[in-house]
DNA sequence: GTCTATAAAAGGATAGAC
DNA sequence: GTCTATCCTTTTATAGAC
């Protein structure tokens, strides 16, 4: 570890050639450490990807561990800009918790958020900022999300969401399913799209179903 | 890899010293893959904490690869024998149901069953049968079994398990909720009981109210 | 800042004696 | 089968020239 604190976003304070050393250096350290994990990625193998010697990765980021904490710090506020979880309008709840449903399946079976769910699990007793940071910036910030809009819409047609959040956890876990651990096994070659959107369908209903009191 | 086969468990054609060598080169490589994972174990670590010398665990298991198959096949082993997962009286399915999910939840969010997982998340792209192999021996097990004690109540007291497959993996995904994740990801110091039997509580109660029809 | 060369250490696997 | 000693490769990190 290093004592200085390196940046993660390219510094102005740099000529463009370093600058742009910098951003393929980030590049290549992101493609290694999504395919081989922390412990088997290697220092000469991201510094030849990047097109640089070895102690230019070090200039930059001083050591492995502070090199691998910026990747997925950036891969993780990469998660949070992403596409809103709830389209937030004035529509049958059923149409938003479905496009909700859909979009958050996309989201969390697409291959590189399952590579780097499977990176941070591998470290997250030794990195445990990047397991939080993760954590926050994905499945609490999917459920705030949700939880406000489901707030939002509590009483209408019927619908208890008296205690939102609870919901919104129960919602993304049920749509999770079986299905995710299938895909963070690595169990299936490819996933179905059209079971994907069916198994959205019946999430929403059951959801739908629990929380219209009668 | 070795192309010889190495058994797992401690062969009656061996010395009794050999066994117990054996049997302790075991133990102690299940300590170190489960603190350290397969990549950063070493070879070295095993040996001297297994009390032999390194050229002993090769001539057991032949190879690190091998000896790390045989170590997580024992796990696997070890969760599917254990408690079973419904307790298949005639009572009241609410009890059955709460019985089944406490027991899942002890299980599974145990320390051991959570740093299993993280190893062999961390390594089933490398090693695709020790990932088929814990799903098959864990999650599925758990929804066969549960689900064949929902075929078996399907129509009592106006419960409706037409698919009982899909219905008792939902159960589970429901079980595990946001809870699972954070224990995954190593975000609790420890695992609140009372939370974990409240939350037992509160899913069977929703699993019930939505396979009620009406 | 950047590169080449190198230090220093760790790990997987094997040879040879008993 | 078991042990000691060793080979060879890989890896993190740094030194020194430009």
């Amino acid at each position: 570890m290093n004592q200085r604190t390196f940046n993660t976003k390219p510094a102005d304070d740099l000529t463009p050639a370093s600058a742009a050393k910098r951003d393929a250096i980030i590049k290549a350290a992101a493609r290694v450490f999504m395919a081989s994990g922390y412990g088997a990625a290697s220092m000469d193998q991201i510094a030849s990807e990047a097109g640089v010697s070895k102690q230019t990765v070090y200039s930059h980021f001083g050591a492995k561990d502070a090199l691998f904490e910026a990747i997925i710090h950036g891969k993780c506020q990469a998660l949070t800009g992403r596409d809103g979880v709830t389209s937030n309008r004035t529509e049958d709840p059923e149409i938003v918790l479905f496009d909700t449903a859909s979009s958050f399946l996309r989201m969390v079976l697409a291959p590189e958020s399952i590579t780097l769910y499977r990176t941070i699990l591998a470290v997250c007793v030794r990195f445990p900022e990047l397991a939080s940071a993760f954590y926050r910036s994905g499945p609490r910030k999917a459920c705030d999300r949700l939880a406000v809009y489901l707030e939002s819409i509590h009483g209408q047609s019927e619908l208890d969401f008296s205690n939102a959040t609870a919901s919104a956890e129960l919602f993304f876990a049920m749509l999770r399913g079986d299905l995710y651990t299938r895909c963070l096994l690595a169990l299936h070659d490819n996933t179905d799209e059209d079971e994907v959107t069916q198994h959205a369908r019946d999430i929403v209903q059951a959801f739908l179903r629990q929380h219209r009191h009668i």
